[in-house]
DNA sequence: CACTCTCCCTGAAAGC
DNA sequence: TGCTTTCAGGGAGAGT
């Protein structure tokens, strides 16, 4: 599932499209989460790649012509590449042709993500990305911020994580993966965390970010298979999806809160 | 505004 | 075996 790391490691590998040229664009499916807008096409064709990056887990393409395309993964998109002889399979929604013969497939079976074209002066403008909170690796983060605005908080912090408008990133599963690193009770309610066990917190989203980017870095060169991005992560899940999981002298356990599950060891995450 | 819940969609896995 | 049901997840939007 594309989260912060996956998507970070998406965008490291798009650079091979980089200042690259687009020479056809077809849409084969408009309805994703949102419809592409109609015009996609005739911004995109004839124009450059002049720039790659990510906010949170939105993919920007800027593009030389100042209009950037926006691509969300929802939660089953994939971008691949390939160098020519492409054969569409079931699910490629979006396809870019480059005048090099590089191709960008964007292929998402279940549709949660989106793409989108904007100016790029405005895309601060997007409600989508104007209501993000501070990205989860940046290095601006500090307890401080997190504890003035979750003080008062009656909302576990497992859930706290995956507000987008408060850290922006982190998605269910390094959320569990997280509060696993610090020890603390994804159960723990926001007004209950001193500022002490959030700079805990903090370290381990970053520890937990990196470490999933560095081995993100490595599986991804398998790009262009389309499940390669996430192969090598499930390995090293501590927690996640790996209900009844001895370790040390507790036991995994999977619960549910606000209709996500969240897996973690009752005995080793008791906030001490 | 802040919070909770439902829904979108498909494929994999579990259930029968 | 094969059909049916359940579940997974990011985030918008509705409801409270």
């Amino acid at each position: 599932m594309p989260e912060l790391p996956e998507v970070e490691t998406t965008v490291k590998a798009l650079s091979v499209i980089l200042n690259q040229k687009i020479s056809y664009v077809k849409i084969h499916t408009s309805k994703l989460r949102f419809k592409i807008p109609n015009n996609i096409i005739n911004i995109l064709r004839n124009s450059k790649i002049s720039n790659l990056r990510r906010i949170a887990k939105f993919i920007i393409i800027d593009l030389d012509i100042d209009y950037s395309l926006v691509i969300h993964l929802g939660m089953s998109g994939r971008l691949k590449t390939v160098n020519k002889n492409y054969k569409r399979i079931k699910h490629d929604h979006f396809v870019l042709y480059f005048l090099s013969k590089k191709i960008l497939i964007y292929h998402d079976p279940r549709k949660f993500g989106f793409i989108d074209i904007v100016k790029t002066n405005e895309l601060q403008k997007q409600k989508y990305i104007m209501s993000l909170g501070i990205d989860a690796l940046s290095p601006n983060l500090t307890a401080q911020m997190i504890f003035e605005k979750i003080s008062k908080s009656e909302v576990p912090i497992k859930q706290i994580l995956l507000n987008q408008k408060l850290i922006a990133g982190i998605g269910n599963i390094y959320a569990s993966e997280i509060l696993f690193d610090s020890k603390i009770s994804p159960l723990t309610l926001g007004k209950d965390l001193e500022i002490s066990l959030i700079m805990k917190l903090i370290n381990s989203i970053r520890k937990i970010l990196k470490k999933a980017i560095k081995y993100g870095g490595s599986s991804i060169r398998d790009y262009r298979s389309i499940d390669g991005t996430l192969g090598n992560f499930q390995s090293n899940f501590k927690v996640y999806n790996k209900e009844g999981k001895i370790i040390g002298k507790d036991v995994v356990k999977k619960i549910v809160q606000y209709g996500r599950s969240t897996f973690y060891c009752p005995k080793i995450q008791n906030n001490k």
